[in-house]
RNA sequence: GCGCCUGUAGCUCAGCUGGAUAGAGCAACUGCCUUCUAAGCAGUGGGUCAGGGGUUCGAGUCCCUUCAGGCGCGCCA
């Protein structure tokens, strides 16, 4: 039989046994019966007191009456002890303290050599359709350090949720429309205008874009056409448009790529434009008299939903909004292509977005609880411990593809899976250009480059699982109780949609790795010793393995 | 002004949805390679969990409040 959460597993076993106990309690009258307050299992901070604690007994120090520590012990008294529970004590405010046995670790091992590769897998979100939309940079540039982390966090967030069941699809959305896009456009023409007729001959827009890249666009265009007329603008902005996006689409592929993240479909707005379904979004909202018209405009009764003021749908100049289009692409994601849960992650400058969306789902007949927003907070770019400011707008920002030629993929996407999107982060372009041992990445690669390195040496003979071998020294517990909650790991990071528990996990991981490393011999051990150590060194090796493939990052066999 | 996020060791951050003496990594100091990879391990020092109230057996965690920082509040996207 194999466990696929054992953690969850053992968790309520105990938590059973604990009941069973209560009950004995109940007929041989040391309690009383009551309704019992539901009680948690979980492994205490400091293992010496045990390798699980239930807090049983504080827990339900009302209903049964009675002082903490004395529920602790009757209950104590009578559990069930045998091949997995090896001791129980009752200690601090009334915990019960559970000590397991050996066998139960050796199972632990072994249930992780026979899952292998699916060992972490759930399927707690079985059959659950979802779209991971992550990225989604303006065309009109390059993309910058933010969309980094962005990327990653969405890329790892689609593969949690993928090992836990769920059926992940990952999705760029390009913004190839609307204003900004004209706006590109509008920059692209002065620039070739001034290309061909010189610096001043032409204004350029105020809120154009200033960057270098607009400048070699032009250039570019202007080597592949022979034949430029700058008389028909419209039609030559048309052109340079179509030239520009195409090109910064292609080249944000290729820099996703070799950041490691493939999409399953790059989504162009203009396809909703084409399609007329914006145009049938408004329709139903409007006959579902969410709209109303003020000053030329058309408006979406925001605040009926839970919003603070109203938007504009239709602008009075005929155009939709973002908002609008947005919203027709929210309903393009759960109604046409039915997905039965959709997650945004986005820069926490957009947090203002989430409500609005909501709302507008609501407005639709959509269950806005099918929409969740990951947001991250910004990433504040350092040079030698000071900040400096980024923008698109002047083109001096360090682009991802100038990080990636700095520092290999791999350690970025570990570096930006760090810490918890919540939480601002500063990245010194000084530091993470250094390819030493401050990245954490290398402390967890080189545990695995050290296993396979030990499995050279020492082979692993016939070792197909742990054998006759009971672990009790404390660093194999540690090791084997770390290695157990992995799949828990993935389940609570695909809960609370925050791909950063894996990489805490790994260095905890690799840590206890190597702590064991320290002081377990393998080689020169008898038979039972030696096949008990290589078959949780196996397993160790199985599970980085996994959590690194899982985050797309590299395992070396060697450093 | 209103709203969202953040505040934990010198620095970067965890803290498992309320549990035991608040933990890692980096930096500092002390030990450990003639034995499986020292990119490692073991140990020491370092804290008013921003401040103040409250809720209860019990608060870094929940509620209120003050302070500090970041970000939003366009017929821009």
């Amino acid at each position: 039989m194999t466990v696929s959460n054992p953690l969850e597993y053992i968790k309520n076993l105990i938590k059973q046994k604990v009941l069973d106990a209560y009950e004995a309690c109940v007929s041989q009258g040391a309690l009383e019966r009551a309704d019992i307050v539901d009680f948690e299992v979980e492994i205490p901070k400091d293992t010496s007191n045990g390798d699980f604690s239930a807090n049983f007994a504080m827990k339900n120090v009302k209903s049964l009456k009675k002082p903490p520590a004395v529920i602790g012990n009757e209950i104590a008294d009578r559990l069930e002890k045998g091949q997995v529970i090896e001791s129980v004590s009752v200690a601090g405010p009334g915990f019960i303290n559970f000590v397991l046995s050996g066998r139960y670790y050796a199972d632990q091992v072994n249930n992780i050599l026979v899952l292998s590769q699916d060992f972490g897998k759930t399927d707690i979100f079985h059959g659950q359709k979802v779209l991971v939309e992550f990225v989604s940079a303006n065309p009109t540039g390059p993309m910058h350090i933010g969309n980094a982390r962005g990327g990653i966090i969405g890329d790892c967030l689609s593969s949690v949720l993928s090992s836990t069941g769920a059926q992940v699809s990952r999705e760029f959305y390009v913004n190839d429309a609307g204003n900004q896009v004209a706006l590109f456009g509008q920059s692209l023409y002065a620039r070739l205008y001034q290309l061909i007729n010189g610096e001043n001959s032409i204004e350029f827009p105020d809120d154009g874009y200033h960057g270098d890249d607009i400048k070699e666009l032009a250039a570019e265009y202007a080597k592949q056409h022979s034949q430029i007329s700058l008389e028909d603008k419209d039609e030559l902005i048309r052109s340079l448009t179509e030239f520009g996006l195409e090109k910064n689409i292609a080249r944000m592929q290729k820099d996703l790529e070799k950041y490691k993240i493939v999409y399953d479909t790059w989504f162009r707005e203009s396809q909703l434009h084409k399609s007329g379904y914006v145009a049938e979004t408004i329709e139903l909202l409007e006959k579902a008299g969410a709209l109303y018209e003020k000053d030329g405009a058309k408006w979406f009764r925001a605040t009926d939903y839970g919003c603070e003021k109203d938007e504009v749908m239709v602008k009075a100049n005929g155009f939709y909004t973002y908002y609008a289009v947005d919203l027709a692409y929210h309903r393009n994601k759960f109604i046409e292509r039915g997905f039965d849960r959709c997650i945004n992650v986005l820069g926490a400058d957009h947090h203002g977005h989430t409500i609005r969306y909501k709302a507008g789902l609501k407005a639709l007949g959509i269950d806005p609880g099918r929409l969740d927003v990951v947001l991250m907070q910004l990433v504040r770019l350092m040079r030698d411990g000071k900040p400096f400011k980024m923008s698109k707008r002047t083109g001096k920002s360090i682009t991802l593809s100038d990080l990636l030629d700095e520092i290999p993929a791999d350690a970025a996407r570990f570096f930006f899976n760090l810490n918890r999107s919540e939480s601002v982060m500063d990245f010194d372009l000084s530091l993470a250009v250094k390819q030493d041992s401050e990245n954490p990445l290398y402390y967890v690669q080189y545990a695995h480059a050290r296993i396979c390195s030990i499995l050279r040496n020492v082979g692993t003979g016939c070792v197909k699982d742990c054998g006759d071998y009971l672990y009790n020294d404390r660093h194999e517990r540690q090791l084997i109780s770390i290695l157990s909650c992995f799949p828990d790991i993935l389940v609570s990071a695909a809960q609370s949609l925050e791909p950063s528990k894996i990489t805490k996990y790994l260095t905890d991981l690799a840590g206890a790795f190597h702590s064991f490393y320290n002081a377990c011999r393998i080689k020169g051990e008898n038979d039972c010793v030696f096949a008990g150590r290589i078959a949780l060194v196996l397993c160790t090796k199985t599970v980085i393995k996994n959590a690194l493939d899982l985050m797309n990052i590299d395992a070396p066999e060697k450093m």
